[in-house]
DNA sequence: CGAGATTCATGTGAAGTATACCTTTAGGCTTAA
DNA sequence: AAGCCTAAAGGTATACTTCACATGAATCTCGTA
């Protein structure tokens, strides 16, 4: 019986007319022909990156914007045109990305530096060499033959914010020191204040061009979801107004266009799920939802196990009562916890500082106050919606053994 | 009554420790001439 | 004798601990009106 339910299901999956036609255009890394809204932009970079074609090392670049108003397909459509050419040419040229935010990939110096030599195709350890020592290495890969070389740091201010500014000081006195190779720096930062707190040296030599990227309105939104959407649905499966929600969705947001696509997809596949003929307003709003909630758990899951610990403490103190919490009272239950759990406690002092990396993730709130005569301590509050508060709980208790 | 001192609970910085991993080097073993 | 393997020595990055000091407003203290 149930089995039979099952080869209908499969059966009716197969004849029903799919909603989509060719999702990956909505997919976050890909590269559309055309970007609307940004040919400046693509104009500048493509300018700025251009002389590498005669052998001549561009200028160093530094792109602001928020998230989701393009820097990254913009700067990947450049680079991608850009080594066609190249490679049509003959031309020495090696364009490498890499995204600093990535926890255990490049968060760190060394990370970042064997990181980069990896994507050389050299394999260096993960741990163990001195700094200057990868850096060696680094340069002697890159600086074999003569070529040029560009590297792309996205979220860099995630980098410098960890770390210090140093690392990028060194990345641009490296270029003095090759003697085949010269190297290229493009920046890509989310937050606009960031060069105001680097070190005037690295200021000057990182920012020989400056872009900016504005965010998206939203009836550029619109335009935007309208081009990608032809490419991914049969035609009519949106409901009227549905193109127009998501890209208000998303203008609320800073004008984030991978939100907004990010929106619609999950709004499709939702519908799809559903065996709806066509894709409706309220599939956005759970899509909204299931976004937020995929991205909270994903986010939770990754992390180290103390974390998880820690967060876990947290959680099972916000279910009494709705006061605010206090580290104090977080340490206690997490000692109990790790009792159970069979993990050594660790230090209040180190605790502290892994409840300001939840903070910095967004995933609690913790603000230092002072309560006068009582001390002084972090007031800490759940930075994630209600709704998705119990699966985070089923998540965290699974993943601890609990 | 109000200015200044006190106090609490924890934030925060610096320095030290443990662990895991790396390269180098020297000694011992095997092998081939 | 040359070549190869192994273990020890010496080094690093990272996560964490230890120690010591910094914070900042509620509360206390005490002089003054």
């Amino acid at each position: 019986m149930a089995e039979k339910e099952l080869t209908n299901y499969f059966e009716d999956f197969l004849t029903k007319q799919p909603l989509f036609v060719n999702k990956k255009a909505l997919q976050i890394n890909y590269t559309p022909e055309d970007i609307p809204h940004r040919d400046e932009q693509i104009k500048n970079i493509a300018g700025i990156l251009a002389p590498a074609l005669r052998m001549e090392k561009p200028s160093n670049l530094f792109i602001y914007g928020k998230t989701g108003t393009g820097k990254t397909v913009s700067i990947t459509k450049v680079s991608s045109d850009l080594m066609k050419i190249a490679e049509k040419n003959n031309i020495p040229l090696k364009i490498l990305y890499l995204n600093c935010k990535l926890k255990r990939v490049a968060d760190t110096e060394y990370r970042l530096i064997a990181q980069l030599t990896r994507e050389f195709g050299v394999e260096v350890p993960a741990t163990g060499l001195p700094t200057d020592e990868i850096y060696k290495i680094f340069m002697r890969s890159i600086d074999q033959k003569k070529m040029l070389v560009v590297i792309i740091l996205d979220e860099i201010d995630q980098l410098v914010k960890k770390i210090d500014d140093g690392i990028l000081y060194n990345l641009t006195r490296l270029n003095h020191e090759l003697k085949n190779t010269e190297m290229t720096l493009i920046g890509i930062s989310n937050d606009l204040t960031f060069t105001a707190e680097l070190d005037p040296r690295v200021k000057s030599s990182l920012g020989e061009e400056e872009l900016v990227f504005p965010p998206y309105n939203a009836i550029q939104l619109q335009s935007i979801l309208k081009n990608r959407v032809e490419l991914a649905f049969r035609p009519q499966v949106l409901e009227d107004g549905v193109i127009e929600k998501c890209a208000a969705y998303a203008a609320r947001e800073h004008g984030d266009a991978r939100r907004a696509l990010e929106l619609i997809r999950v709004a499709g596949e939702i519908a799809e799920r559903n065996n709806e003929i066509r894709v409706l307003m309220k599939h956005i709003d759970d899509a909204q939802e299931k976004i937020e909630r995929d991205r909270v758990l994903d986010n939770i899951s990754t992390q180290p196990k103390q974390f998880k610990l820690t967060l876990f403490s947290i959680f099972s103190m916000s279910f009494i009562g709705n006061k605010p919490i206090f580290t104090g009272d977080i340490y206690e239950i997490y000692k109990d916890a790790c009792v159970k759990v069979g993990l050594k406690p660790l230090t209040q002092r180190r605790v502290s500082d892994i409840i300001a990396e939840l903070d910095m993730l967004g995933i609690i709130n913790a603000k230092v106050i002072s309560k006068g005569r009582y001390g002084r301590t972090r007031e800490i509050r759940l930075a994630i919606p209600t709704s998705t508060v119990p699966k985070v709980r089923d998540l965290l208790k699974s993943s601890l053994g609990l």
